[in-house]
DNA sequence: GAGTAGATCCTCT
DNA sequence: GAGGATCTACTCA
């Protein structure tokens, strides 16, 4: 199992790392716990051109700053008050490229993650959609800014890699407001996978 | 089973 | 002062 490299995230196809990221395992070292889990759902997001972005515009404020940074970051920010949401910076400096990881399968600290979320057994809703599974994983602003080249969170590589035919893409969730961008297609995730997040079909 | 309200707080205008 | 890259529980049928 690998640690994927600066490198990885610095490239500048938002989209293509997003695919990339599909199959790969986010590991999280917080409260000396190791939680993981396969990320089998993202949206990426585009930059200063993407209605969708905090950073639309090239908006600059102390929220997006951690945007703007070079990238493998992570860029961890509150929504709706309650939740949590986990994204990888990627690009270079002063590009605010960023994905949204929204679904993992659950892979190693499953008790652990059940105790942050408080639940009692194993269902797809521990790790299905962007709150939950920073929940699960111990992911808070906190870790907002934290190097994915470190220790306490990063992504590796384990050799798995999803088929071309397994991966669908489709309009990102939540971003009616985003006008016409909101119909891009930057959402990536598995086919039939039981924690992707949205409707089953 | 489908639709909706409420939670809850930080960020930007 | 408004609203958001969401989730859950509750209503109503």
């Amino acid at each position: 199992m690998e640690q994927l490299p600066l490198e990885f995230y610095t490239r500048n196809d938002v989209l293509q790392i997003a695919r990339e990221l599909l199959g790969k395992l986010l590991v999280t070292n917080l409260d000396r716990k190791t939680t993981s889990g396969r990320i089998v759902e993202v949206e990426a997001y585009n930059g200063i051109v993407d209605k969708a972005s905090h950073a639309f515009g090239n908006r600059r404020t102390n929220r997006t700053e951690t945007m703007y940074a070079e990238g493998g970051v992570a860029y961890v920010y509150l929504c709706y008050g309650i939740h949590h949401l986990f994204n990888v910076v990627t690009n270079k400096n002063n590009n605010p490229h960023a994905i949204l990881i929204r679904a993992l399968e659950p892979v190693t600290g499953i008790e652990t993650m059940l105790k942050r979320t408080g639940k009692k057994k194993l269902d797809f809703s521990l790790t299905r959609g962007p709150g939950n599974l920073s929940k699960a994983l111990g992911l808070s602003t906190l870790q907002n800014g934290f190097k994915l080249t470190d220790k306490a969170i990063y992504i590796a590589d384990d050799g798995i890699a999803f088929t071309k035919r397994e991966i669908m893409s489709s309009p990102r969730i939540g971003v009616e407001y985003a006008g016409e961008d909101a119909l891009l297609p930057y959402r990536f995730y598995k086919k039939e996978n039981p924690y992707v997040s949205g409707k089953p079909k």
